[in-house]
DNA sequence: TATATTTGCGTGTGCGTACACGGTGTTTTT
DNA sequence: AAAAACACCGTGTACGCACACGCAAATATA
């Protein structure tokens, strides 16, 4: 019986058939909890992500993931951390690591595009389901996504800037990056954005311009490359930067739309310096995330691949924080 | 050893403590997916709702429940539903045939307010877990709830109609109700949506007035009711009629905020008629719901008792239907 | 004191599945 | 033709738990 369904051979092919028949005639449905039981099988889940020291908003995903965990834990998941600074040295060490790690599943965060690309090009020999989460790698259709479409909430933002402005308008695209830029979320919402504009013709008397700094050269902030400046989007969570310089310098009537409900960012929304906030809700993704790979491996169940996280605008008016 | 923890008696006070002990020595969890194999027992839910062809956002719910009962269906969960057509006395017969009814869960939708407390207050005695969606009856806190805050959904609503317009404003606020006026998310929303513009004295310069319709009488609107009416705020799905009235009669530069994501709504959404829809997710709120239930009773956890779902507010520029 | 009743506790079976083992019949090797 | 190898299949045990049964000891009743 066992064999024919875990296809373990020993078995002459008229009896599989005869039982295949009869499971199709009485619709048999294989009982995973008597299954998993049996197995008396643990599932380790290799967790491959940045320290989550290093953003507030990483460690919501870490606190999604280990709620997961502990509600799962019941049913024999292990989850292993894989983490990594925030830069290339030390995420294709992390790599390495992970490529001989011996594991059931894995969920990971492309924020480094080519080098992702690279790693699960290689990592799909092991024949390990993967969900990413935060970012997602497109072409990778065969593996899962938790997260948003970055290139949808660029196009949001975009309309949240336009919003209810006839005028002429200047709008600064704030970038604020870390070593690497070219991160794909990030490169996204600024496709996004744009694109917003250009299906707009109307929209016409909006004019761009774009900054870029380094995480290092914050200092290099100044009042010239807000003049005349309407709206600021930031396409990742440091918007608080740019809220704090401009609230320093008293610059004012100034529109910026960011990311992410960090306690800065939240602090400069209640104080009015920043309009419009995107949620990812990281915790839901972390979550999600595991979820997913519980439904996969423990359950064996077949679920959407594709998860998106709703683009919840947070404005002063509707946040209303977890007590 | 089970008679302990199952406290069926029958024990010494003795032996009781010295298995007590042993249980936090060695940190013993009971084996939920053994457990469950071994009594080997169904877990009945009732659903009590609206009927699904009452409206689409009935519908989805039900969508969302059904997609959750598939999916626990491995556990030994079975649905039995209980509906009613949207009057008092159909809700009235249901809610005695379910006072009858043996189960193990509830999921409800107290849309009439006494009569839900009424309800629930009965059916305390009957000491089963009762998860409510759509409207929350607030002082049964010992039940859960899985669904918006219809007060803040009013207020965040007020937000978005006063947004960026500083000149003179006429708002008229717009119920279409059926039989019965006193469902509980809807005097919510209004109640809401006037505290926005009570907490913001630099709102003075806005004008409020109300029509009230029932359901059968949609005839009755008149080109007079929009008299120098720029915003108009409904506080159910029922968006969608104001929306055709206006456009129907050619009716223009007035701002329209409703809720739910029905076809008509996203049509006249898309149209640029509506301006704004906040969305309940109605389909996560059914499959959150019995997701409650199963985590109470299959899993035997104790679970947030509370979820709201987000106030997701949709544009015509980030409304992107599920393929 | 003998018998009936209660209380405490060990054991056995079953839930639905996985897997190892051992037995039978068939084919290949020497 | 005997020995070895192989393919096929039934059975037993285990997974962790719930529950019924039945035995022994403690207590109550006659």
């Amino acid at each position: 019986m066992d064999r024919i369904i875990h296809k373990r051979g020993q078995v002459a092919q008229e009896t599989v058939d005869k039982v295949n028949a009869i499971i199709e005639e009485f619709g048999y449905k294989r009982n995973i909890m008597a299954s998993n039981l049996a197995l008396n099988k643990k599932f380790h889940f290799a967790i491959f992500l940045p320290k989550s020291e290093t953003l507030e908003y990483w460690k919501s995903q870490i606190d999604g993931i280990e709620k997961a965990a502990l509600e799962f834990s019941k049913f024999g998941i292990v989850l292993d951390y894989f983490f990594y600074d925030y830069n290339l040295a030390s995420f294709k060490e992390s790599a390495k690591k992970i490529m001989q790690f011996e594991c059931d599943g894995l969920l990971f965060a492309p924020i480094f595009y080519e080098e992702s690309v690279q790693f699960l090009d290689e990592y799909k020999k092991k024949n390990i389901p993967v969900v990413m989460i935060d970012s997602n790698i497109s072409e990778k259709n065969e593996y899962a996504y938790v997260g948003q479409n970055a290139f949808q909430s660029g196009y949001l933002a975009g309309r949240l800037i336009s919003f209810a402005v006839k005028n002429e308008r200047q709008i600064l695209i704030f970038k604020i990056t870390r070593e690497i830029e070219s991160t794909s979320v990030y490169l996204q919402r600024i496709k996004g954005f744009y694109s917003y504009f250009k299906d707009h013709d109307e929209l016409t008397n909006f004019k761009f311009s774009e900054v870029t700094l380094k995480d290092s050269g914050i200092d290099q902030l100044s009042m010239e490359m807000f003049l005349g400046v309407n709206s600021v989007f930031v396409p990742n969570s440091r918007a608080y930067i740019v809220a704090e310089f401009l609230e320093k310098n008293k610059i004012k009537g100034v529109r910026i739309i960011g990311f992410d409900l960090l306690k800065e960012n939240i602090e400069y929304l209640n104080k009015g310096v920043i309009d419009f906030l995107i949620n990812q809700r990281p915790e839901d993704q972390g979550y999600l995330g595991i979820n997913y790979l519980y439904k996969k491996l423990v359950l064996q169940e077949e679920t959407e691949k594709i998860h998106y996280i709703p683009l919840e605008i947070i404005l002063k008016e509707n946040y209303f924080p977890a007590k």
